[in-house]
DNA sequence: CGGTTTTCGAACATCGTGTATGATAAAAAA
DNA sequence: TTTTTTATCATACACGATGTTCGAAAACCG
């Protein structure tokens, strides 16, 4: 009944004065406490007390605060970049710098990244941050030109990109971004692309 | 009371049988319960009834449901080989079998594999383990002979190392096992060691 | 303005947590 | 075996969080 009234709102364009403002104010609530004590910490009782939005208004809109953190997503699904592994330019190594906007992009939205990528967030926000980057990684490694030693699954490769880039972005949040999201671009595509040693003979 | 009482039987070899019988149980039911369930969804009530150990009993060994894990991660800490990098031979690529270990090692533990390592492990399951690997590696990354491109912070490549290791092995267990321990250490090293494309050569 | 829709506040049932206590059963010590 | 020590049990309790319900009040929109 409210969901359906929900979805028709929002793509009727007909937004009661109201609803926005309830469903904004909790969403800040939510990011600001996640920021604060970690999505896992955080109660539904907390965002209610921080938005100051009655008990019952709360699950007028949302199912529990999951949902609430999964519509969050969703609004801003739209402020996301449309593929994460747009080419900048050329790098130094030739090859297209395809760490860059991403970590370009996450840099943009620091307050975000701390609460979501950090090791504040939860596992649903974690889970669901580390499928969006398996997903473009595959996209991205199916219709670029960089070629993999036979034998190799490609889904392995897969893990193997999106493995290292989660790992490099979310140290570099938990540490306040220590770096320029050019270099975290520059050394990502070095690790993974050109391997450890950049060259790969044998060592002893 | 109880606690120092635990350590000094743990230590002083003075188990009593009803003690180690109720952790025992307790550990197990844990276990069956997340590999059923997965971590978070786990309650202390349910463990308490699958375990058919009483309440009190339960809040007389364990703090909570997180100290019952981790006290069980404690216990099988003695089965864990000692360095997961341990070389077993040499690879193909001249360069030793640094995974294999590691594969082999979780290989032989599928169950607690699948419980703990699965996408039903929570993030205190999942956090723990990974910090594990981190250490392993950043460890075996200073005592090993590899050389790393300049310029690179060197906690850089353990965070690449140990994240595409995590994910390989994630992806892995997830799957249910479809390549042996051999397979997947040998390429995990492909990927990490030699990079991409085996060569360092530009694209294009 | 006046009808519609949302919000509010309060109450309620339910569930999980962690603590306390005295009785009971089992283990260790004598 | 008897005694003493100690773990377990069952129960009860206080607390906090969850999700639902409902009527009254307020805000919105035309």
């Amino acid at each position: 009944m409210k969901q359906a009234k929900r979805v028709a709102q929002d793509e009727l364009k007909k937004p009661d004065r109201r609803v926005h403002r309830s469903r904004r104010t909790l969403h800040e609530a939510l990011l600001a406490l996640t920021v604060e004590r970690g999505y896992d910490a955080v109660t539904v009782q907390q965002v209610l007390d921080r938005a100051e939005v009655a008990r019952s208004t709360f699950y007028a809109h949302f199912r529990d605060k999951e949902d609430l953190l999964l519509a969050g997503f969703q609004e801003m699904r739209g402020a996301l970049p449309g593929n994460l592994f747009a080419v900048v330019g050329a790098g130094h190594s030739g090859y297209p710098d395809f760490g860059l906007a991403l970590f370009r992009h996450i840099d943009a939205q620091r307050a975000l990244a701390k609460a979501f990528l950090g090791s504040t967030a939860g596992n649903i926000v974690y889970n669901h941050l580390r499928n969006i980057l398996v997903v473009e990684t595959r996209e991205w490694l199916s219709t670029c030109k960089i070629k993999v030693a036979k034998g190799i699954p490609p889904e392995l490769v897969v893990q193997h990109v999106a493995g290292s880039l989660f790992a490099l972005l979310t140290w570099w949040v938990d540490h306040d971004f220590p770096h320029t999201p050019e270099k975290m671009g520059t050394i990502s595509q070095q690790l993974i692309i050109a391997g450890l040693e950049g060259m790969a003979a044998p060592a002893k």
